[in-house]
Formats: structure tokens, sequence, C-alpha cells
DNA sequence: AGTCAGACTTGAGGATTATTCAAGATGGAT
DNA sequence: ATCCATCTTGAATAATCCTCAAGTCTGACT
């Protein structure tokens, strides 16, 4: 016996702890006979008789009480050790996702991923911490930004579209703005600059801009309390819409610099696990792209598609 | 993955800390491949890679070493407690013999069971220690006693005989004793009790012994310093009548109260090389007895066929 | 630049081990 | 005596391990 019998070291660990065969196979999901087996073997390949048999079940000899003491705790320790690769086994996946866009985008189509995958176990996390995929927690993440992150694959899944919105309290006992007026708003600075909105469609900037936030969240509680009128991110808002919280100013929208990506590391080309999810998120994007939903915000009133600035100088 | 995938860890842990796909084959008597088949299917099952493959041998990434900090040690210290178990298959035994019963009459004979059994690790301890087969060191043991002890499974081998014994330098000067005679010598008490002998041979026994000794080895030291005459076992004496050191006084025997037997636990019938060891001591020992050379002592003089005691009142 | 050797990979097939199935034995409870 | 739970065992099947053969890649050497 060059190698230690591992394996069936741990048929029997577990068959000396339950003392009992059929129980100690329901945890192994194995037959009793399977263990009856193996056990038999390990005690000719050892040269010892590990358990006293009885009709209600067996008892770990004096030699298997000892090689039990001396075997069991390494045996879990080695379990104990898998279990952050065994949570990462195929069927079971960990994504991480911006907040707004799990709720406003991922959340009411995963239902049908699910569905497809009723084996699999998925962990959605909100977070727009930047994923540090070398700990092992996440398979992927749905993230914004320019798609060109170091040591991670991007995939684009669609763009984002910006148009101004204001808070309902913002806009009380004053006339909607025109575009070209808007210029005399009280205008909230965001990541993607107001200069591009007004050289595409007119207008004049503001002297100063109410405020500036470099934080999303933070811009969009702003916006929310009606402190100003603010370039909203599609994704970001529809909720926010969606619930009359905030109002879309013009059915007029400006394509985003960044975009929303599928962002994950190398490894997680071999889980396939996340390798289903990845092509199905692909496939709910690439249908979400040419429904012309992706820069589609529901108007307070109407519904009708929005139409776009056209590109050019 | 239910349980772990222990061998293959096993062979992870070697590889990974050889550096060298080919030095951990040799080490696990493996080829090549089957080390980079094992190893690729761990990182498939485990969804990690675990080395980064160099023209020179491997290095674990990172996650690689990781895995080996967390499991190796607990690897190193199954197999340490397999070492017991694993000194105890079945092509090595190790025997116990008294070291008298080893010098005349195993060591002898030895060779032939060795030459039988080239591949056979056999591993000898000369001592008079009663051996406690608990702790697993020996596989059985050859002793003198009444073959009645507990625990224990005993095989007759021979019966042991007994004559008077005196060194030369006790003799010098002086006519050999005639048997009524000898109770007018200095006597050594040996175990068995002179008592017995004068019964069967006739003569009276000494108003007092010279000495009394309870241990063997001391009493036959005693005899051949000259302090008296003893009652030596034929198996004990053998060597050193056979060396000149020890004179045969009489062709006459007196059969011992204990006998010698291989001695050994349960547990010993499973073992392979033991049971074979066993079977081929049996069939020297019957040879032994069958011959008439269990009670027969090559006299100083001649080597006829001593006449035994006839058994009576 | 070409060659060689060391190290590892991969597919295919055989060998070995693990597991299930079916039939049976054993002993306690009723 | 019967029933049930528990384990055993032989035979057959499934899964895993291993070897063989052919191949790739890279550094060292000429």
């Amino acid at each position: 016996m060059d190698r230690a019998p591992l394996n069936a070291l741990q048929v029997f660990v577990t068959a000396a702890r339950a003392q009992n065969m059929t129980r100690a196979a329901e945890r192994l999901h194995l037959t009793v006979s399977a263990l009856s087996h193996q056990v038999r073997l390990l005690e000719q390949r050892l040269g010892v008789t590990l358990f006293v048999r009885g009709p209600r079940g067996l008892k770990p000899t004096a030699e298997g009480a000892m090689l039990l003491q001396r075997v069991g705790a390494h045996l879990d320790a080695i379990d104990e050790a898998l279990q952050p690769l065994r949570a990462r086994r195929d069927c079971v996946l960990s994504i991480s996702a911006l907040p707004s866009l799990a709720s406003s985008w991922l959340m009411p189509r995963l239902p049908r991923f699910v569905a497809q995958h009723p084996d699999f176990e998925f962990n959605l996390d909100s977070s727009i911490e930047r994923v540090d995929f070398a700990d092992g927690r996440f398979d992927g993440a749905l993230r914004y930004g320019p798609g060109n992150w170091d040591g991670v694959t991007a995939e684009l899944l669609f763009e984002e579209w910006l148009t101004p919105v204001a808070s309902p309290a913002l806009l009380a006992g004053r006339a909607r703005p025109r575009l070209e007026e808007l210029g005399e708003w009280p205008l909230l600075s965001p990541d993607d600059p107001w200069p591009r909105w007004f050289e595409q469609f007119g207008g004049k900037e503001p002297k100063r801009y109410v405020a500036t936030f470099s934080d999303s969240d933070t811009l969009q509680r702003a916006t929310v309390e009606g402190m100003g009128v603010s370039l909203g991110r599609a994704t970001l808002m529809r909720p926010l819409v969606e619930s009359g919280r905030l109002v879309v100013l013009f059915p007029e929208r400006m394509k985003a610099r960044y975009a929303h990506h599928l962002v994950y590391p190398e490894r997680s080309i071999r889980h396939k696990g996340f390798q289903a999810f990845r092509e199905w998120l692909h496939a709910e994007a690439a249908a979400f792209r040419d429904s012309g939903a992706a820069d589609a915000m529901p108007l307070a009133a109407a519904a009708t598609r929005p139409k776009r600035a056209k590109r050019g100088a």
C-alpha cells in the first residue's frame, strides 16, 4: 500500500461516526452494499478489523476508533478546504450587479433563466463596488463603464442613454421647459457632461451648475429631492420614473459614453453554469437592443417611441 | 462534487511540492501521463487552474498554492496515521522470539523461509519480554510457557526437555557423578524443580540448593561460571554445550512442564505474510519433533540417542 | 537556423476499482 | 413463527485510473 486509500478512509469515517451503514450510505449517496464492500476491502488492505457488526448497526473496534480519531479530523479539514471551491461548482453561480441594473433590468428577466435551469443555484449580490475576482467569490459581474478593465473580460450587453429628468416637486407651478430653455433651469452636473447635450440639442449651458456629484446614487437622490434637473441614465432612472418620483422632460435621448457590460475572470470560461448564464444574458441583451427598448424611457403621459438625436458634428 | 476527490488531491499535492510532474510521477509510481490526466481532471472538477505549466516544470498558481497549503498537511497526517498499519501489510512481518530460541533453533532454519519468500520483509526481535500485541508492533511471538495465555492464540511448536549440565570448570579434577550421587553436588535451583528429577531418576535432593534463580538467563550464566549444576533446557543450553562451555552430565532427560509456542493475536489470522510464516514454522517444528531432535542434546563425547525416562509413578 | 532533450499534454484503450443489484444471513421485536 | 432493520456477499455493470503512443513546446547546444 503505497498511497493511502483515502476514499475508503472517508467512507470508513462516515460509517464510524454514524455507527450505522444505512445512515452513512445515505449521507454519501451510495448504497449500503457499496459501503459494506468498501469497508471490507479497507479492512483487508489495512489488515485490521475496524468494526464489530451488530443487528442494530456497527461499532468501531479499538483499532477502528483509533483510526477514526487519527484521520477523521484531517478528512474534515480537507473537506472544509474545498468548500470555497465547491461553492464554485458548475451549477452554483454568483453574480454581482449594480443595484439599479439589477432591479430595473435583470430581476424582471431572471425568472426565465432560473426556470430554464432548475438545478442551478443562483446568487445575486447587488453592489456598486468594483469586483475583485481573485477572492473567488463571484463568477461574473454586471458593470457600467468603458469596458476596458484590466485583467478581466468585458462583453458589451447594451448601451446606456441619457435624458433630462426632474422631480415633480421641482416642476410644480412652473411650465415645462422647452429644449432651448433648459439652460435656465437649475442643473445638476453628472458623470456625462451637459455640454454634449446642449451641443446636440441646442440651448446654452448655465453659467454655473447648482451642484456637482461624482457619485451616481447621490446625484440620483439629489434629483429626486428636487435640487435640480439631471441627465439621467435610462436604466438607472427607469424605476423612479415608473413610480412617479421622477419625470422625463423630453423625448430626446443622448447616448452615454459608457455602456453596460458583463465582466468576468478567465477562470469562469470553464464554469459551465456561468457559461449558461452568459449565453442567456447575451441573448436577453440582444433582444433588448433589437426591441429598441434599450433607449426607451416611458414618458410620464405617453409611451410613444422617442425621437433619437441624430449623430453628427 | 459531494465527496472530496481525495486521490486526485494527493496527486496534486505531490506534484505541487515537486513542481515537476516527472519527479512526482516517480514518487507515486505512476506515469507522467497519469498525473497529467489526474491534475487536469481535478482542475476541471474544482473549476480552478492549479498550475502554470512551463518547459522546466510547473508552478502552483495562487489558488494552487492556497489549496496546497490547506490540504497538504492533512494528507501528510493521514499518511502518517496509516504508517503503523502500513508496516503490517501482508509481505512485512514482525516476530518476537526468545533470544535463546532465536539463536539455537530459529536462525539456523530461517534462511529457508526467507528463500521461499524473497518478497517478504522479515523483522525479528529477540526479547524475553511478554509481547503486548495491542500496540501492533508484532505479528507473532515465539514464547516458552504453559500456552494458555489470555487474549491470544498459542500453538504448540515443540516440547522442552531438561537434563543436568555443568561447566567444565566445576567438573575439573572430579569424577563425573552417577545419577544417584547427584544430590551431593552443588545444585542450582531452576524454574522446574529438581524434585521431579530425583523422583524420576532416583537419588536424594540436597539439603539445600547453592542458589536459586528465577531468571533463566541468570541461571544459565551462573552455570557457565561453575557455580553449580543446573537442569538445563535443551534448546537454551544447546549452543553452550556445542561450544564446550557446558557439559551434559547424563543421557537421561525429563520433559519440562512448559513448551515452546507460537503466540499471536486474532488479527494476524488475516495477515497473509504471517500465515505463510506460521505454516512454515509448524512444518519445521513437526519435522523437528519427528526427528526426535527436540529432546536430543549432543553429549560431550557421543551423539547416541539418549534413553528417555519412562513415565510412571 | 537546426537539432536535441526535457517536460508536459492528449486521445484511445485496457486495467482496476467502485457501485449497484439481487439474494441472503442475522438478530431483535412482536 | 413472523416481520423488519441492518449488514454481507457474489456477480455484473459503471466509473475511474492508468498506460501507451504520438504529439507540442521551450531552452540549450551546435
